[in-house]
Parts: C-alpha cells; structure tokens; sequence
RNA sequence: CGGGGCGUGGCUCAGUUUGGUUUAGAGCACUGGCUUUGGGAGCCAGGGGUCGUCGGUUCGAAUCCGACCGCCCCGACCA
C-alpha cells in the first residue's frame, strides 16, 4: 500500500475529547474517528487491526469444531418478551417500531436469537454438542459511553453459544471455549488473565472474565498469588471468622443504652464522641431494591458490594433510598438508622461482618439518637447473613489466607455456564437418548473485538505513538524513503515494497512528498512493528536501516538482504 | 439520571469576566509558487467561520439573560 495513496489522517495535536492513551492515539494515528457519544467510525488502518484479531479468533474458535454463523442485529420484540428481558434489559437496550408499528430491538447480544434457531432446527442429542458463533456489531446504550471504543453504545463482538445434552458436557463445552480463549489473547500478543466474575443480565450458573492488564482499565481485580483471581464485583469477603467471629456463645453483653448524637451522621463524628472505633459500628443502609425498600447492615469500616446484594436478591435495580423512604422505614431522618425498631417491615440483610460486634452502635430511628450495645439476636433479627461486601485492601485471600493483591483490568473477554436458564424460559428442547424431551444446557461466550484493539494500545504505547504486537499490526513491514523524489532512495525503496510484497507482507510504504521528520513522527505514531528506512547517507554505504518499533537498536543491512531478515524478525 | 466542565475555520486554542479598535483572531493543516530535504522546515500569495441552535435584552451581542442540543469528566450498567 503506498501511503500518498492511503486515507490515513494523523494528526499531531490531542483530541480534547479523549482521555486515555488508547483514546487519544486511535484518534490520532487514523485508525477511527468518532460520529457520536460512543459510536465510531472505524477508518481503514484501524479495520485491518479489526480484522487481524477477527481472523484470528476466527481460525481458534474453527479449530474447536465451532461454526461460524451470522444473526440478525433487528430482533423483534416478542423473542424478548418470551425470555423475559424486554422489561428487565432496561434502558439499555435500544428499541425502534417498524413501518407497521411492531417493536423491535437492537440486538445487544444474541441468547434469545441463538436459542430460538436452536429450538426450531435441532431434534434431537444425535446433533449436540453443538458451538455456534459469529462477528456482529451489538447495541447497548450505555448508562455512559466512555474511554472511546472501549465503552461504546455501538461495538464489536465475537459471541459463541454452546448447546449440550447434559451438564457435564456442558462444561467440557465450557472448558473448551475457556482455553481457547486464552489462545485467543495470547496469539493476539496481550498480557490478560481469567478472574472469576458476576454473572449480571446474561445471567447463568457461573462466569469468567478476561482482563488485559493495564492501569487505566475499569475493572479492579483481586488476585492471590495461590491462583485465585476475581473480579471486585464477584470477589469473596473473608470467612465469618476472620471479620470478629460468630455469633452465639459471647460474654459481656452490656445492657442497651440510648445515647444523644446531635447534628452527628457519620460513623466517624460518632466514633470520636462515643470513643468507639469504627469496627464497633453496625452501618444500617436503606435500598431501594425493585422499588421495594430493603435494609443492609455491615460493619462501620466496611462497604457495602451492591451488586452482591442485587445478585442476591435477583432484582434488576438497586440504589441507596432517598430521604423521603428513609424517613418512612426508619422513622428518623437520614443519618440515625438501626435494626431496632423499625417502622416499616423489609428485608433485613447483614455481612457477615456484623455477626461478630458485640455491644455495637447503631442509629436509634430516632433523630439525634443514637443506641449503644446493641447485640444481635437480642436486639434485633435479620432475615439473612451473608457475604455482601466490597473486598478491599489489606483483605485476605478466601481460598488460602494470604494477602489479596489489587490491580486493574480491561475486560476483553467473558465466559458464561449458563445452564437451562433460556433453553427454558424459550421452551428450548430436544430429544434424548431415552426418548425423553430435554432441555438444552448451554453457555455463551463474548470477546469484545473492537475493545481489543483499544486493550492492545493500551498496553502497548510510548509517547511518540503505539506499538502493535506484530500479529494484530495493521501492516507488518512500514518503508520509509527519507526522501522519495530522489532517484537512487526511490528506486531501492520501490524494489524492497516489491519484493516483500511478493513474499506475501503486508508492506506501506511512504511515497509521501514529506519531509522525514513528519514521516519519522508518523511512523512512530501508528506503529508498524518494522521500519525500514532507505536514505542518501547510508545508500552511500549500499545500506539501508531496518528498526523495529519496540526496540531502540538500528540494524543496518544490504538493500537486498532486508527480504532474508525480515522473515527472520516476524517469526516468532 | 444526579454532580461538574466545555461548545469560536479540518485540529488545538485565544478573545467572553467588564457588550462597541476584531472588517472575528493565532498556530498547525489545506491550495498555488519558490527555496529546502535524516525527527512535525522557511518565505510569498490564497481558500475556508450562520462564534452549537433558537429566542430575548440592547442603538449595538462570540461577549449579557432564557430554553434547547451536542461533547467530555465523576458515580449507578457492561464485551
């Protein structure tokens, strides 16, 4: 390709509206242009980087027996009313009518889709397992685009679905998928690991996320160095035991005390006054869960995970209760809420973490009131204790006890067991082995394939530009004639690009009429992994300079060696 | 949706506080010409703007007021 003829607009100065490295240099570097908050064009750089990770997930997920299909991305209503996610998918999901005023919906992902062709073409356990995928631009309106492609409204995907007679191939479906998936990212040069996750709208028995290491990503991850790994959604508070100990056999139970706490909401106001540490505290949360309020207690130096309680009480909806609800449930204003005497009955849930308080704090709803030795079981009852908090630094390993270690992840890839929960709610069955009608087990795995592109930037960037590892790079081999009007540097030049060319590299080649130093800048800019430079200087010496972009190191070589080494360099 | 910020040639921004010397500017980019040619060149000549939109205040609005639209950031959603 010669770059005089290529659209490829660089530009040299930061998009404002760009925030992260990945952001700013596909912007810069032409490999996209943004049309609306979270809606990308993708230019022609940057849909060859789309397509080298497209193939070679395609050719993995191939070597695993999947096939390829392709759905529609207008889905009709009623498929969604059928599982029941045209209401619980919310505002995200992206609804228009046709010309006769039916509902459809922009598909955000594809179970309903899948299960529905599953059911209507597959009879009988003789066709299982069966693995399905396909590349589909997905729709969801985001809450809050973000971060360019890597929070879209409009993206990329590679989704796969699994469909097995029994649970127990249905996790060697899993497993399956799982491991190539780790092919996946490794072939695409990025450094990733697999935590354990929440399963959230997709819904299903359990799930793993891939997450490409990098700071600025927007998952935190937990990790031990035993191998545990989840993400902070999913990962585990610390047993019973190791946040103040169980209740039942417990000595030195005060009597309860009502104490005045003027003007004073927080836990750490309080603790001052009353001289207790914020570990002697029983937080008293109101939520709106669904609509219907619901309470949740944990320990004063804890935080409440959300999405644990949602997941828990499978509600679609979950914030913290305004006043006016607060008011109702406690009676007292926002700030003095207990377990003990309630005015309105909800669901009462605790960490494990308030078990073990004895002779705890609590508000009194009541206002400026506060109670002290307040002991559960005695004081108040709870419905449920179970694990509902954030972990945090400092937490200790659920499986072997040891420090947790915090770091940050883009989520490229998940992996869904999702059991019979859609093969059911579709009515999706075939005939077994026994004669009996069953339910297809299935699973359903998602790579963000435009986020990908972002993940690798983002891991692979200096400050004059990105570096693309060499198997998702848009072009392998990028010639730089310092100066193409000269006959000698135009004549080498042209008969490198020919020869790598017939050798099958994808070679540019910058015919431009620029001077070097833009030609160097942009070089860097959009990262080709080889560089070789043809100029008057070395031509003198019958040489010309081969770089690659990650390394600092100039090898100089005969102009008709460059198609022996670059074979060499792209082996690996 | 709540909180914050921004909107002026293709890009990055100045000008807005305190309305009138601004006939709306700069740098980069773009077109033509000359010179230059190993890390974002120089000179000359050009093209390109409903100052986000609509309405209001005023003799006069990029500048003040109101409504709306768009974009970004912080939080609740997720590949």
């Amino acid at each position: 390709m010669l770059l005089s003829k290529y659209l490829l607009p660089t530009l040299k100065e930061i998009p404002r509206e760009a925030e992260i490295p990945s952001h700013q240099l596909m912007i810069r570097s032409g490999i996209m242009r943004q049309l609306a908050s979270g809606i990308y064009e993708w230019l022609p750089l940057g849909l060859r980087v789309l397509h080298k990770v497209e193939n070679i997930i395609r050719e993995e997920m191939d070597s695993i027996g999947a096939q390829e299909v392709s759905l529609p991305a207008i889905q009709p209503r009623e498929l969604w009313e059928e599982s029941g996610r045209w209401d619980f998918y919310g505002k995200e999901l992206i609804r228009l009518k046709d010309r006769n005023r039916r509902d459809f919906c922009l598909g955000p992902t594809h179970e309903e889709v899948i299960t529905d062709l599953v059911r209507r073409e597959v009879r009988s356990y003789k066709e299982l397992p069966l693995l399905l995928y396909q590349f589909q631009t997905k729709f969801r309106d985001e809450i809050r685009p973000r971060f360019g492609v890597i929070r879209a409204r409009e993206f990329y995907m590679k989704d796969a679905y699994s469909f097995d007679a029994t649970d127990k191939n249905a996790e060697t479906s899993y497993n399956n998928v799982f491991e190539t998936y780790s092919r996946i990212f490794q072939r695409c040069g990025l450094k990733f690991r697999s935590v354990e996750a929440q399963t959230g709208a997709i819904g299903g028995a359990f799930s793993h996320e891939f997450m490409v290491i990098a700071d600025t990503g927007e998952e935190i991850i937990a990790s031990c160095k035993c191998g545990y790994a989840a993400n902070l959604e999913k990962a585990e508070g610390v047993p019973p035991a190791k946040v103040g100990g169980k209740a039942g056999k417990r000595s030195g139970l005060k009597e309860l005390e009502e104490v005045e706490t003027k003007n004073m909401k927080t836990v750490e106001k309080i603790g001052k006054f009353l001289k207790e540490k914020p570990d002697k505290f029983i937080k008293t949360l109101v939520y709106k869960t669904d609509g219907e309020p619901a309470i949740v207690m944990i320990r004063g130096d804890h935080e409440v995970n959300e999405s644990k309680v949602k997941s828990y009480l499978g509600v679609n909806e979950i914030f913290l209760a305004d006043e006016k609800t607060i008011e109702e449930v406690t009676g007292a204003p926002l700030g003095f809420a207990g377990p003990v005497g309630l005015k309105v009955k909800c669901k009462l849930l605790a960490d494990y973490s308030v078990e073990g308080i004895v002779n705890g704090v609590t508000g009194a709803n009541k206002k400026d009131y506060h109670l002290k030795n307040v002991n559960i079981n005695r004081d108040y009852k709870v419905d449920e204790v179970l694990d509902l908090r954030r972990a945090k630094e400092g937490d200790v390993c659920p499986k072997c006890g040891k420090t947790l270690e915090f770091s940050r992840g883009i989520e490229v890839g998940h992996t869904f067991k999702l059991g019979t929960k859609y093969s059911k709610t579709l009515r999706a069955t075939f005939l077994d082995k026994d004669g009996k009608e069953k339910y297809f087990v299935m699973g359903c795995y998602g790579i963000g394939v435009s986020r990908i592109v972002a993940a690798a930037i983002e891991q692979g960037h200096d400050q004059n530009g990105i570096i693309w590892p060499l198997p998702i790079a848009p072009f392998q081999v990028l010639i730089l004639p310092v100066n193409y009007e000269h006959e000698k540097i135009r004549t080498i030049s042209n008969r490198i690009y020919e020869q790598l060319e017939s050798a099958g590299y994808e070679v540019l080649m910058d015919d431009r009429d620029e001077r070097a130093g833009v030609k160097f800048k942009d070089a860097d800019l959009i990262g080709i992994p080889i560089r070789v430079t043809v100029g008057e200087k070395t031509l003198a010496k019958n040489i010309v300079e081969v770089k690659l972009r990650g390394e600092k190191e100039v090898r100089e070589v005969e102009p008709d060696q460059v198609q022996k080494l670059i074979p060499e360099l792209t082996k690996k």
